[in-house]
DNA sequence: TGGTATAACATGGGAAAATATGGGAATCAA
DNA sequence: TTGATTCCCATATTTTCCCATGTTATACCA
């Protein structure tokens, strides 16, 4: 059996002049219970922070190592993309991380941070660009409805 | 092995200033036989409050995993929409949860809340809100009385 | 059947604990 | 040394926890 963990909700922190982010509590809560650590890279498709625990993206690699037609040759592309970007984010005993100037530029983030949860993942980022892009995604559910719903899946 | 459990009936309950609301007691049981806990997020198609377990979501994730492959687009925006605006709602040893304001907004929630079972979710409503709404649907079933027999293919 | 005792629940308010965040001191690297 | 990075305090909030009380529901008994 797996242990539950979901990384959610949206919760803006400021950052300071070195770069300092308090991590969401909840998110501190799961990498303390699973012992693990946080790893964070430049989103490939948005401006952006992604991340996610580290144990996943061993979970990646190891998809990509078992399965070979599981992974276009493209994505596998994309997979060296991110491990060349992540990096290990350990956060202090005040719960901060500190993100790199890389990083912060690429999410174009300042003076304050947004987290949104993605369920394994999560994203770091500016909070204008967030509010604009919920708009946009939210419209877009909109028009799709129906495979949006959380419905409870059977069995 | 799967256990039962349904989130029935009506419960009309007072928000204090802090926004908290005794979550109805049957509820509890639930949360406490799975040990599991309460994920409440806003509805995207009425102005209320929606919960469930957070097994649902993790369900949910999981079948995310699987189905779409890493990189997908569809994926991204689906997960930022659902867990994004998920939260976590531990109920302290009263009973209580503390609802946000951002869900609070949402559903127009003041003074006092109605909890709507609806099986494997529930929903939170504004009871004027939930009056009218309730005799929307039920005006609406009566019309369409024949779609609603068993016969009916889309299950 | 009515009435009462008991337990479970809802709810208000305040105390205690956990967070977010600014400002250094200490440590390290080149 | 200079700049950067890490670590540690201090503090203002926010959030959680705990106690007290009124209410409602349930059990039990005469």
């Amino acid at each position: 059996m797996r242990k539950i963990f979901l990384f959610m909700d949206t919760i803006i922190n400021k950052v300071d002049s070195k770069g300092r982010v308090s991590l969401p509590s909840d998110y501190r809560a799961i990498v303390k219970e699973l012992s693990t650590e946080i790893v964070c890279y430049r989103s490939l498709s948005s401006p952006c922070i992604e991340g996610c625990l580290e144990e996943t993206l061993d979970k990646l690699a190891q998809d990509i190592e078992t399965s070979t037609d599981f992974f276009s040759e493209t994505q596998d592309n994309l997979t060296n993309l991110i491990f060349g970007d992540a990096k290990r984010f350990p956060f202090d005993s005040t719960g901060r991380i500190v993100l790199t100037d890389k990083l912060l530029s690429h999410a174009g983030i300042t003076g304050s941070a947004v987290f949104v949860g993605k369920g394994r993942k999560f994203q770091i980022w500016n909070p204008e660009n967030w509010e604009k892009e919920e708009r946009r995604i939210r419209a877009e559910a909109l028009k799709n409805r129906p495979s949006l719903k959380p419905q409870e899946t059977d069995k």
